[in-house]
DNA sequence: CATTGTGAAGTGATTCACAGCA
DNA sequence: TGCTGTGAATCACTTCACAATG
């Protein structure tokens, strides 16, 4: 399945830690500003300070990838960029496919962030009658039944399901069977898939109920330290369109 | 600052790991559905196989909430949800302000989930003339000159930056001085916020570039084990809209 | 001599496995 | 008997701290 476009050499990157996969996008996007402008080299004080995460972190997270650095003068900016990349394994772009065209699959769609990155949209699809052949950009909504078709013509790397979470199953079961091992599901469901895939999810509802939660240990605690350094407490999730699976509200004492 | 309408008995629920709290909207969101279905009672196993975590790991994440299981049967539904909704502090509702009306802000205020989940969108807010006065749904869209009158007004639990990224810390910076500590950024940058502020991220870009490293990863790879659970490689990014902070591409080799 | 790269220590989360209880 | 609740073991990630070095 896949016929994936990808094949050349190999590279070194076995074992690179997850955490660590998941902060090297931060570093490869500060890396392209800096390159824009023309700063030469970083060292991993400077880089952690950018990114928000600590220098012993960076220095650790890089040494993953190998010894680009030089000691006693950092990083040279658009070489690390570039092992990044390959360790990322963006040398060459990826397609993805997104089924679901409501306001979240519309913006994903025309999020102009796709092309810079290395991502190509091959299609976009939808369910309702009424949002097919209208165009997102350049992109031209298609119905569901297409997407085994839009699969076989474009052997997308990445699927991404935009859909209610009612429907997400479904259209995550085909665009498996459709051979896509990738899958990004902002639908606010639990997918269940076959060993061999990779689902990663955005759940809007679940982030916005962890701040609030945090929102209320704060309003108990002491206020707090300093003030000024870069923050991010972390990635996680984003769901998206209407109706939950059930209707359900907050529960009451039994 | 944040004038919070939430003042009530503060529960028992300090020292829950992070790791846990971000897991408790998922246990909660299929609790509700299991309670539409007039599920009486469920056991760890079962909770486990709806969430995609392991049964361990489920009794461990509940008994930091207490111990409101019955050895031998399982968890009543109904109570259990309503002890995770103490937990997590949603016996109230959180009002929620965003900026940013693009093709993601306008997703995010249309979402249906959030009133059924207990949050309240009380702005919408975007710098184009031309997105001002139009209607999302029945909230209509404010310029962002309005973000300091609207949260003296409305007093956000939370504040959403869906600008694009060069706005972003400009708007972050805004919310912050009229008092919101917790803040779910989309754009794709790092917010710089005072360490009293909780900044969560999501960026669709960091997602896609994981997913594609996992991808490659799998390729070189063995095929692998079973098929057929459920599947949840966590939470992450998303980021949307125009483009990046700079506009570089990916680098080339020194 | 500033900064990397990395062993070693520390911290936090997950998994195991079973005693305790309805 | 079946399932929870939890100590103990394990694993993963982070932080420390410093020797190596261009």
């Amino acid at each position: 399945m896949t016929t994936q476009s990808q094949s050349p050499e190999p590279i070194a990157t076995r074992d690179i830690p997850a955490a660590t996969v998941a902060r090297l996008p931060l570093y490869h996007r500060v890396l392209g500003q800096l390159l824009d402008t023309d700063v030469a080299t970083v060292s991993s004080q400077e880089l952690a300070e950018l990114t928000g995460v600590t220098s012993a972190k960076v220095r650790k997270d890089l040494s993953h990838l190998g010894s680009y650095g030089v000691r006693g003068v950092g990083y040279d900016v658009a070489y690390l960029n570039y092992q990044i990349s390959r360790g990322l394994g963006l040398t060459n772009d990826a397609s993805v496919l997104i089924v679901g065209a409501g306001n979240l699959g519309r913006a994903l769609a025309s999020y102009a962030g796709f092309a810079s990155r290395g991502f190509r949209v091959v299609g976009l699809l939808d369910a309702d009658p009424g949002h097919v052949d209208r165009a997102v950009g350049d992109i031209r909504i298609a119905p569901v039944a297409d997407l085994e078709a839009v699969a076989v013509a474009t052997s997308p790397d990445i699927g991404v399901v935009a859909t209610p979470a009612d429907a997400a199953q479904d259209v995550c079961d085909r665009m498996v069977d459709a051979g896509i091992t990738s899958i990004l599901n902002f639908a606010p469901t639990v997918l269940t898939v076959p060993a061999h895939i990779e689902v990663r999810k955005v759940d809007l509802g679940l982030e916005l109920q962890i701040l609030a939660f945090h929102a209320q240990q704060r309003r108990g605690d002491a206020p707090s330290n300093g003030a000024g350094v870069p923050a991010d407490v972390d990635v996680t999730g984003l769901d998206l369109r209407d109706a939950e699976t059930g209707g359900s509200r907050r529960g009451v004492p039994a």
